[in-house]
RNA sequence: CGGGGCGUAGCGCAGCCUGGUAGCGCGUCGGUUUUGGGUACCGAAGGCCGCGAGUUCGAAUCUCGCCGCCCCGACCA
């Protein structure tokens, strides 16, 4: 993409109303866009991201064995009277009329409709287990939105939903989850800590808060430092393991990892010794948890047994704040010049910068890099405008993608550009064929 | 929803107390200059001063009402 064909309004100053560095740096970036309060547009460079986030999701959410599909955001009031949670929801929920006068409401969660769904067309034992699961646009007006997309009243979460003959069966289906969600996570360059959750208003006790640290978390955490070391690294999971799963689960849940929530000092000081006790601030990204059969007694979603005899299905619900992940990401991974993109979710591979344009030395050598990293297979912001090097370069770190490529006439005389690695600061000169030839290498397998 | 603050050019702000036909910086456009870290200078465009009512000869400024946004708190992916 060439920066002058490109919409990318970037922004000098800071607008007054961002307090947290994602939310100005998203607004500066040129990102997002507020319509209202908690409401956004996404900009180019904001919805690349967000794309690039919900490619992982989708990934990991289909390696674990889920199965996407795609609801409404409009839903049916009678949905949500026969679970009982029309009225229990409050004015959190957006509820609105069509033209008949009929109650609908803008879905703030999908269990009622994901349930119903089920309910229609599986009736046994043999048609479980399954996990499907969507991506979808969701309200839920907030009191006081805040902090940009981090707490938006609109925002993408990926909502997934587990159904099983038995709890045995359930609890594999929520191990799955839990090593999808690590696997996710570790791909984003995220250190998400899975923490021991109360089960919220949707019910349950089987449940895991996922929280990446950041000094502006809006929740307190309490946990035992060997939990952050923990990684999965290149293991390879067999999602239909049970021994396996369990083995993650168990891992990952053994310390002590707690929100202010659930935070009990003496059973903290009695698992974790002093020097190893973390005290820190996180952000909510991700939630998985059992719920039984809180959806499908009420809606009567059954299941016949092998022996003839009918049962609720096991639930369980699994969610990603996708849009959120944004803000998060930022807030892991910035500095005082800008953002500071991973590669697993930078909105462009490289940046590419013609320090002189309208030379013709300078321009030609531009233009064929930029075909060349095309044709590796990686995506490119060139930098074609008119600006001087300085602002050029500030524009770069301010949007953070990973890697800068500089093309200038006092490089080219000596036959080499610069590549310059946005989070260490460090650069080397080298062939415009040996960067485009380290970039690759540092992109395969992302 | 309780408490506080703010709505003036695309962005950041001054002007309001003490009414008199709207200003600064950045950005944008044109020109000169500069050319490896937001260059300097010259010129220009751009605003029913959030909306409505009132007071007044006259309202960005005073009064009342409304709307929107932000911050603290309770609530949440």
């Amino acid at each position: 993409m060439r920066l002058t064909r490109y919409f990318l309004p970037v922004l000098k100053e800071t607008p007054a109303e961002a307090q947290i560095v994602s939310h100005r740096l998203m607004l500066r970036a040129g990102m997002i866009r507020q319509s209202s309060a908690g409401i956004y547009s996404w900009l180019p460079m904001g919805y690349a991201v967000l794309r690039r986030i919900e490619e992982i999701v989708h990934q990991e959410q289909q390696r674990a064995g889920a199965i996407p599909v795609l609801m409404p955001t409009i839903q049916p009031a009678d949905l949500w009277r026969q679970s009982g949670r029309y009225d229990a929801y409050g004015p959190e929920m957006l509820r609105i009329k069509d033209r008949h006068e009929r109650d609908m409401l803008y879905g703030p969660t999908n269990e009622e409709m994901i349930t119903e769904i089920f309910k229609a067309y599986c009736g046994s034992y043999r048609d479980v287990p399954k996990m499907l699961y969507h991506i979808q646009w969701k309200f839920r007006d907030e009191i006081r939105p805040r902090f940009g997309v981090m707490r938006g009243r609109e925002f993408l979460m990926k909502d997934g939903y587990s159904f099983d003959v038995d709890h045995a069966a359930a609890i594999h289906s929520y191990n799955q989850m839990m090593a999808a969600y690590l696997r996710t996570f570790e791909r984003m360059g995220l250190k998400a800590v899975p923490m021991k959750a109360e089960s919220g208003p949707i019910g349950g006790d089987h449940a895991h808060e996922f929280l990446i640290l950041a000094e502006t978390g809006e929740s307190g955490v309490f946990l035992d430092r060997t939990v952050v070391d923990l990684s999965l690294g290149g293991t390879a999971i067999d999602f239909d393991d049970r021994a396996q799963l369990q083995d993650i689960f168990d891992r990952w849940t053994a310390p002590y990892a707690r929100t202010d929530d659930t935070h009990d000092e003496a059973l903290f000081h009695s698992m974790v010794p002093e020097d190893r006790r973390v005290e820190a601030r996180g952000i909510e990204v991700g939630h998985i948890f059992y719920f039984g059969t809180k959806y499908s007694e009420p809606l009567q979603a059954l299941v016949t047994t092998p022996e003839g005899e009918k049962v609720p299905v096991h639930g369980g619900s699994y969610g990603i704040g996708v849009s959120r992940l944004v803000g998060a990401l930022i807030e892991a991974n910035h500095d005082d010049k800008g953002i500071i993109w991973p590669e697993s979710v930078t909105p462009f591979a490289v940046g590419l910068v013609n320090l002189k344009q309208g030379d013709a030395a300078v321009d030609a050598a531009c233009e064929d890099l930029y075909a060349k990293l095309a044709a590796a297979g990686l995506t490119v912001l060139y930098d074609d405008t008119d600006e001087r090097a300085g602002a050029k370069f500030a524009t770069m770190e301010l949007i953070g993608l990973p890697w800068r490529l500089t093309v200038g006439p006092r490089g080219l005389k000596s036959g080499v550009v610069e590549l310059a690695c946005r989070r260490t600061g460090a650069s080397e000169e080298l062939s415009p064929d040996a960067a485009v030839a380290k970039l690759r290498a540092i992109y395969t397998g992302l």
